[in-house]
DNA sequence: CTAGCCCAGATAATCGATTTTTGGAAGAAC
DNA sequence: GTTCTTCCAAAAATCGATTATCTGGGCTAG
């Protein structure tokens, strides 16, 4: 019935939109998030956008400078390899528990995800170096739906956060793209996954984070250049 | 200059008044955290009362029903276990890390740490069941220290984020505390942090977790026995 | 000429009041 | 006797205005 904006509150609508602009880089790191100005975009009062904006901050999308406001927190690079670093950390691991609990309702929910990720172009016509919408949700749900039969929600909640902060490194992130086989990957991770080899599994996964993470390091540490001058 | 809550934002007074109450568990799971008192009790407005309670959603230490205000999360053994198990599928590797990569400083530190809650009575003298203030934090303080060397700010923030949940859910729960040997087990983990021995410090820090899950799972078994018999 | 001080503009934090939503109780229809 | 509708009080969400705080430019003393 939420067809459009219709009927929902005005903090979801301005939280959706807000959230939805600092994920689709149209903030740069550092900026400023003036309550002034987005109040005024959005049509909401001064209130509405900080309760917004508090809590982006609990999603890791927004940082707070006491008495200085908000800001989009650091991205890119050097962000984004620690970020593939801590997940390499924490989702093979996930992935071997979904392994050995998962039934045929996760199996199942596993290659309708592959399916769909393996089917939706990833880039949108006129641009070759931001994934399309479509995909990047595609890709977050393949992801998810592997780790979903892990069946601990405290680690799935922390999946999701380390997804959405991966999300906005990448956005910001200078390093290439298109170099790499996605498809090759994911489909050896389903492979895998539904054949149930648990070790082999995790392994991909944490090659398919440690690739991104090598890949950055070498772009990010021969000349260093400083990431913020003024 | 800040030596008591003079001359701190109002703001922050109540947030952190608010967050040590829900930790010491004077509102019990599922209680509603009504604005309305909250703000009468502290002498502040309903802004600020809102504005805290957004933080501590952002934290996990409260729960948001749209439209229907502010609760306690669910707490206690069940919750408590898959916190555990949360925590015993990252630490172990944060640990290996920490061990391969920390230097003289972190050692110090840990043994420092170490030091210190070993020579921290665990309980008050007038009660026996709840640990005291000070060595929940001294015990915070080591693994903390233990793991501090890992590198990676996303994981450190992750295992803060764990710890806070983890400390909300022991408040709660019915599982006897004193039955273990802490001191040993902090112990064996210093040694064979300090000794690098990271493959076996990394199983004993699991089984630290570990047995704590499985002391849960045996209480909250459905069909278990009653927890009253010894 | 430099360093420290002070003032003004801008921005964040806070407040009290108003509007909207919710859950339950009272009453009518079947 | 049961179920559905209608109404109402409590609570959350939102607003516009006020107060406190920070930043940068200009001024004065040394």
């Amino acid at each position: 019935m939420a067809e459009h904006g219709r009927g929902v509150a005005p903090s979801v609508r301005a939280y959706e939109s807000l959230r939805a602009a600092v994920l689709h880089g149209e903030f740069r790191p550092g900026q400023a998030l003036k309550p002034q100005e987005l109040a005024l975009a959005h049509g909401v009062s001064l209130a509405v956008v900080r309760e917004c904006l508090l809590r982006l901050v609990g999603e890791g999308l927004a940082e707070r400078l006491p008495n200085r406001g908000f800001v989009v927190p650091q991205a890119g690079d050097a962000r984004w390899q620690v970020i593939a670093e801590a997940r390499a950390a924490i989702e093979p691991t996930m992935l071997r528990m979904a392994i050995s609990r998962g039934d045929l309702e996760w199996e199942t929910r596993v290659r309708a995800a592959h399916h769909r990720l393996a089917r939706t172009p990833p880039f949108e016509r006129d641009d070759d170096v931001h994934f399309s919408d479509a995909w990047a949700a595609a890709h977050h749900a393949f992801h998810r739906a592997l780790l979903d039969a892990c069946g601990n929600d405290v680690l799935l909640d922390t999946f999701e956060r380390l997804w959405t902060a991966s999300e906005l490194s990448r956005r910001w992130s200078a390093a290439s793209t298109p170099t790499r086989d996605y498809l090759a990957e994911h489909r050896r991770l389903e492979q895998l996954a539904l054949s149930r080899q648990g070790e082999a599994a995790a392994a991909a996964l944490a090659d398919h984070l440690a690739v991104t993470a090598a890949a950055l390091a070498d772009q990010a540490t021969p000349a260093g250049h400083p990431p913020e001058d003024a």
